[in-house]
DNA sequence: CCGGATCGATGCCGCTGAGGTATCGCTGCC
DNA sequence: GGCAGCGATACCTCAGCGGCATCGATCCGG
């Protein structure tokens, strides 16, 4: 199977409809339909069922849909990461570090410098960006080791060291009754009458139904805290960097979050190597 | 890049030769040569360091030798996962499991049970391989599902549900002056004179050094233990179908094993999360 | 120092197959 | 029933893949 077909297969399978995904290639129809027509001969399997007004997926297709994409990824991310290995040592950057904004700053500062330090360290890029896109840069080598953040994050198919540990702490805004307390319990604030939680946007892009205000970021986040609209739960790291009218509050059941730092199993460069060691001496 | 390109460069990043590289895929030496040229000025990358009588690779060929590797196996798994998909109620197998020779085979046979007893339930087949094996087979397509045994088996790269926990027992020759112990501790056991622990062959198929005697399977750990050549720790269900001339005494300070059940975090067919829930429920 | 052997690169040719244009056939809709 | 939308087919062109012959560089034995 090459590469070309599988890009072709997927472009119909989202579209679902063969001018469009031709378009979308930049080719023609015509040839669109004989290599997917081929495709199915050469593997022996019906992919497409086309009724002349609508094409839909069988189920087999829904399969190829599904693991042509991640071989797509794959390839695509041998291409960029040989790329860049081509390119150690011209001051661009050797390994691309991923993590959520707003999330663990001071230990990513710490790791970074304590592996610059290091004789023959790499230069390492930082892109900061939320969860869903973290495993998909991941995935098809845009980035090459990622800091997440357990339980929140899903670590499923990567290799991980753990870093550190640490509680969670409620944001209220300072002056509300409950910020007189020295800790908390989940219930105490699960329950919060006019401070719903807040929505995060799904890795579809959607927001879930519920009373609290959408967010998609800590700026907004924190905004909302501040005007007294909302409250949250998160690691106690988030208080070195917190603004004076929002103030935090340790909350004693709930989960200890964990720091990863993770990266795809197969591909353990020296430079990835290194910076793993950092991290876990820290 | 294409799966093609792909091939042809790690053919030659094995051999490192391009005569014997065309030779391996059935073609001859120049259109390999030009391929190779071509994909390196794709790439803008150089591979491979030509020297007319030696080939080496570059950094950046290493590179692509490890993550096209992978790309190809992801390829080769949609390939194959494709095919099996359209072979659904047909009476081939719609799953296939790995799992070691020897290990968990109550567990295994209680989750046939309690899967095939669901409604809509698959076909599952069975393999049993070695531990090396078992995760190529998940990646390139041959297999869907595996029983792991942690510590002993790295589940980097797959998502896991643990299935149950056993403590772990000393298999010795039954007459043995220790049986008579009602618990042991790991220095018990592994300074043991005249029955030093056997020695696996590792990923790559040799064996490291060692007063032990090698061992490829249970049989053979079994036979040599009931000599009296060496002894071995195991999870305690090993005890279900231990021979009589063999005894096993609980070893405390052991660490548990925990069997999981592992897929590749893509694929999550009906068939497959049928299968996991099914092994949940256990 | 030379002739032969080895090995990758290059020039040239034939043919497969990918892509384009035009058109057909089917289907749902007004 | 006419028309519009959509995928399949027929036919053509040409890029590019693979094969053959050969070149140029390097190593080696004598």
């Amino acid at each position: 199977m090459e590469t070309r077909e599988l890009r072709y297969f997927i472009a119909i399978a989202e579209e679902l409809h063969f001018g469009r995904a031709a378009q979308r290639l930049g080719i023609t129809q015509p040839p669109l339909s004989r290599a997917i027509s081929q495709l199915e001969r050469r593997l022996g399997v019906t992919l497409l069922e086309r009724s002349s007004r609508s094409v839909t997926l069988t189920e087999a297709g829904a399969v190829l849909l599904r693991e042509g994409r991640a071989a797509l990824d794959a390839v695509d991310a041998a291409d960029r990461r040989t790329r860049r290995a081509a390119l150690a040592g011209t001051g661009q950057a050797d390994l691309v570090l991923v993590t959520k904004a707003g999330a663990s700053g001071e230990l990513l500062s710490k790791l970074l410098d304590a592996y610059a330090a290091e004789p023959g360290a790499a230069t390492v890029d930082v892109i900061l960006c939320g969860i869903a896109e973290q495993e998909r840069l991941l995935r098809d080598g845009r980035a090459d080791v990622a800091l997440l953040h357990r339980p929140y994050d899903s670590t499923v198919g990567f290799d991980t060291e753990e870093l550190c540990t640490e509680g969670q702490v409620a944001l209220l805004p300072s002056g509300h009754f409950l910020t007189g307390r020295a800790k908390l319990r989940m219930a105490d604030v699960a329950a919060l009458p006019g401070l719903p939680m807040p929505r995060w946007p799904g890795r579809d892009g959607t927001y879930p139904d519920g009373p609290g205000p959408q967010v998609r970021d800590h700026t907004q986040l924190y905004q909302l805290i501040a005007l007294g609209r909302t409250c949250t739960v998160l690691p106690e790291s988030c208080r070195v960097s917190l603004r004076p009218d929002i103030t935090a509050v340790p909350v004693l059941d709930a989960p200890p979050v964990t720091t990863v730092i993770a990266w795809p199993p197969h591909s353990r460069s020296r430079a990835l190597a290194g910076l793993v060691r950092a991290a876990t001496r820290l």
